[in-house]
DNA sequence: CCGGTTGTTCAGCG
DNA sequence: GCGCTGAACAACCG
């Protein structure tokens, strides 16, 4: 379920309860979900992989992680983790993270940090970029706060794509590359969004999962990489790892 | 049936 | 207080 743009879909899903009264709340959260209970939605809304559900007072902050599913007017056997049920429909949230957000929304999140966003700032992520010069580039497209939205398998599909080796470290490349990297960490997310709507987004990958490596025929490298430990998946042949000549 | 994971936070340690 | 590690969460696929 988790990167942005399958929470972009979602939240087109739930169009159709926008503006819609509560008129009662299940499942097995340990917070006050009641509190939503005869509330009326105002807005959806989406930052990276937070999908957010946005009240007078308040905004409800669903996070998917790793397992998280929803269903719409219908349910799983399991127990949900929330259930908004209406006049007329329901939706449920499995195995997710929730919250809730008393500030307002716009303050709380910043948009220009969403590969999603109308408001994504590539010049931002450039800026926040620099400060991490010692970081591996497989850790930092992971970073939330440059790359809001952007997964595992984003990260490996946009590495292969513009053939740069995960563990790169930011200061070693190339300014042109970079500006490459964030360029196409938004492309791909949104080639992601259109192959995941038509059923086809597996069929798409090119690095995840594969073995081969289409562009060389020769096996790919698969490692957990850099301190966040995600797998990689990628080829040493046309995937550049650029030396650090400069410090030694 | 077990191993692994489209993710994140937090406790515990040195 | 830091940086690192591992646990916890908990569902589904191959």
């Amino acid at each position: 379920m988790p990167e942005g743009p399958s929470i972009i879909i979602l939240k087109e899903l739930v169009q159709p309860f926008k503006g819609k009264k509560i008129l009662k709340v299940e499942g097995n959260s340990k917070l006050d979900i009641q509190r939503m209970n005869g509330e009326k939605i105002l807005d959806f809304k989406s930052w990276g992989k937070h999908f957010l559900i946005c009240f007078k007072n308040f905004a409800v902050r669903i996070h998917f992680m790793l397992f998280g599913s929803y269903r719409i007017n219908e349910q799983k056997d399991t127990v949900p983790r929330l259930r908004l049920i209406f006049k007329k429909g329901e939706l449920n949230f499995y195995a997710c993270s929730i919250k809730f957000i008393e500030e307002n929304i716009d303050e709380v999140y910043d948009r220009t940090s969403d590969v999603m966003s109308e408001e994504w700032d590539p010049k931002s992520a450039k800026r926040k970029l620099k400060k991490y010069p010692e970081e591996l580039i497989c850790d930092i497209l992971l970073n939330q706060n440059i790359f809001a939205g952007v997964g595992n398998i984003i990260k490996n599909e946009v590495l292969f794509r513009i053939r740069l080796h995960p563990e790169n470290k930011i200061e070693n490349i190339p300014r042109v590359k970079l500006n490459e990297l964030i360029m196409e960490a938004r492309n791909y997310s949104f080639d992601f969004l259109k192959w995941k709507r038509e059923f086809v987004l597996k069929k798409n990958w090119l690095a995840h999962t594969k073995k081969i490596c289409p562009r060389c025929n020769i096996p790919f490298i698969r490692k957990h990489c850099g301190k966040t430990k995600r797998r990689a998946f990628f080829c040493v042949s046309c995937q550049v790892l650029y030396n650090n000549n400069h410090n030694i």
